[in-house]
DNA sequence: TTGACGCCCATAAACCCCCATGTTATCCCA
DNA sequence: TGGGATAACATGGGGGTTTATGGGCGTCAA
């Protein structure tokens, strides 16, 4: 398996760190990525975490951009500046930084969410909610539709 | 790596002197560059630092102005005249000068935002509203195209 | 002589390596 | 099928190393 799946919760210990869940370690490894990346999130408090090829995604839509608009300049700065380094210390745990902690909210626990290329972080109760929603926008969706497949 | 990634916030001491975060340090001797320059941002109260090859950029875009323009040579003023050489003293750290400070309105502390090919330095507060202002425009460049790069 | 600047060292905090412990899941065998 | 052995994993903490920061001192130039 290859893709970030699954979800769980894990504590902070008094250090700050919190172990990144096992299955998500063997992916990082068979991957290769030397050292994992946090984005910000745009319009959730969460951080997208992956190797670096999460950059190189962003940067090539940079690169259709004239590079002296302020569209390029933006998505420059949110990619390259609203980010940070994530270690794995050789236990597999990563420290929780506090621009993580603000943005996202996280206090004493970290919940962990796989997204296939890639997986994210969140505070484990705002997860909840936002998962709540999720389903809610889904299952209208499903219903606007006309009903669809049965079950 | 051997991109200029994440950002941090470290403290002016009373010489006016800062440390430049070790990993930009690393960055800057892997890229070899013997010294830092730095440029005033045109539309912003940063500035933008790196190798020589930085004034490349800057010629590049001033390159894209007709040259009979008052704008090409006010952009060639700005940017040949107003840049300063930043040296790293032997413990990583520079000078802040007085010319940074009236640009940027760094007082006691200095942001370090890495841009990729070079960084930024702001003064914080003003960095956060201008983080805001870019994801704001962000999000609408998202809903404007209907889904956008991520998600 | 004074002030800016470079070089040196001291120290506290942050970070990373290593090992120990407890808990959970899995497996094996009676 | 039950129960104990075993392995995998999350978690806690000790201690060395790196980093940020503060300050002393000499040099050079205005």
């Amino acid at each position: 398996m290859d893709r970030f799946l699954s979800s769980s919760v894990n504590r902070i210990d008094a250090k700050g760190r919190v172990s990144v869940p096992a299955h998500f370690r063997s992916v990082v490894q068979k991957r290769g990525y030397l050292e994992l990346y946090a984005l910000r999130c745009l319009d959730q408090p969460a951080m997208d975490v992956g190797g670096l090829d999460l950059l190189d995604r962003y940067e090539q839509r940079i690169a259709q951009e004239d590079p002296f608009q302020q569209a390029a300049d933006d998505m420059s700065f949110f990619c390259h500046g609203d980010g940070s380094f994530l270690k794995l210390d050789q236990d597999g745990r990563i420290t929780v930084t506090d621009f993580i902690r603000e943005h996202t909210g996280i206090g004493q626990e970290v919940a962990f969410v796989g997204r296939g290329q890639f997986f994210q972080i969140w505070e484990p109760d705002r997860l909840a909610g936002h998962g709540a929603k999720v389903r809610e926008r889904l299952l209208m969706l499903r219903q606007a539709s006309g009903g669809g497949p049965s079950r």
